[in-house]
DNA sequence: CCGCTAACCGACACATCTGTCGGCTAGGGT
DNA sequence: ACCCTAGCCGACAGATGTGTCGGTTAGCGG
């Protein structure tokens, strides 16, 4: 997959980060059961014992990958959101955000979105935490549009149209994987008909 | 897990849906990759080697229960949509038959959709197959709304919406399963809100 | 009551995967 | 120029999982 011939030793902290960017991409395609370590090892290009000089099991290196992908897609949204405007346009740029960090990092999209049902205890933690964090994020987000509605923000009721809004826009970045030719702001002008618009509102 | 002690042997087609029930609520939990023949075997009672009486692969007995459950979430659905009253009505009945759906046979709704992203290239094909048959379904369903709101039917943006609504509401079943008092009639009319008036609509 | 089919199971062969251990050597530090 | 550490690897042990084969027996049909 890479330059092999060459043969040359990497320093630590540059293995590592070989390391970590191959497994996430075989930890998106395939999940966590569905990949081997030698699977890494070998895409990576080195012993699938060197894996075991940086990380100590396979659920600590996916464990690691996830964290650094979370941290990544947190800047990445908080960075590009849009501190004034009005509330659609808040939202508006919110979306285009979500589908830009698909578009350009789309294994880290899968890794943290489509993979949320592996079994192991300690990785379904994290994995939880993860999307608890997201959802409170949006929460924050959303808190405003929510209320104008009728709901108060702390209503249980309001966590799961937040999770309607974060899977909805999910299954789009998945459409948009196998539909790649779509033009980003048609998607996010189709997503804002729905959420903002609604399909009731006449035309 | 079952009463062992009477040790009474079944006929064939009892056994056989014993063991399609029992693989169900494994593959369920566990997903394919996270679940062994022995898994399901103990669970269903009888030795793993009795699946092989019935089902020549691992593989083929996931299919099939995947058909198996895909045929009963269609036939649950189709069974329940209002074919009268307002596109509003319509709408809500058939949110309404799919949460109903996801209480009563959880494990089926997450064979069916939380476990999207498993590897193995057949199993993908079939699950792919069934996904864009339940994508034209609710197509159908909602041509009338989506064209209503500006877009035609056939315009691929119009697919898009429809798995921002899918894969939306999959994720408040989701979050259902995690926070089970919340009584359906509350979180119907939370998705209708979101979907039918949007966020954007003053009160 | 008896035989025979179909249900059931234990044991085996083979493949794959994780994690460990000790050895080799490239290449930076002195 | 040499050392010696840090990077790299092959070989091994043990666990787990799939699929096969042949034997055993429950219990239905005659």
């Amino acid at each position: 997959m890479g330059a092999n011939p060459p043969k040359s030793r990497m320093r630590g902290p540059a293995r590592k980060a070989v390391i970590t960017a191959t497994a996430l991409k075989v930890f998106a395609e395939k999940g966590y059961h569905g990949t081997s370590l030698g699977d890494i090892a070998t895409a990576a290009g080195v012993a699938r014992t060197v894996l075991y000089d940086h990380f100590p099991s396979k659920r600590v290196l996916l464990l690691a990958v996830m964290q650094e992908e979370n941290a990544s897609l947190v800047e990445y949204i908080g960075s590009r959101i849009a501190g004034s405007g009005s509330p659609e346009e808040r939202m508006r740029s919110t979306i285009d955000a979500y589908f830009s960090f698909a578009q350009s990092r789309p294994d880290a999209r899968k890794l943290l979105f489509d993979h949320f049902a592996e079994d192991d205890p300690e990785i379904r933690t994290v994995r939880q935490g993860i999307r608890e964090s997201r959802t409170q994020a949006a929460m924050a987000l959303l808190a405003g549009d929510i209320r104008s509605v009728g709901v108060e923000p702390h209503e249980p009721i309001a966590e799961a149209m937040v999770e309607l809004i974060i899977n909805g826009l999910d299954g789009v970045a998945q459409w948009w994987e196998r539909h790649p030719d779509m033009p980003k702001p048609m998607l996010v002008e189709g997503a804002m008909r729905l959420l903002w618009s609604g399909l009731g509102s006449q035309r």
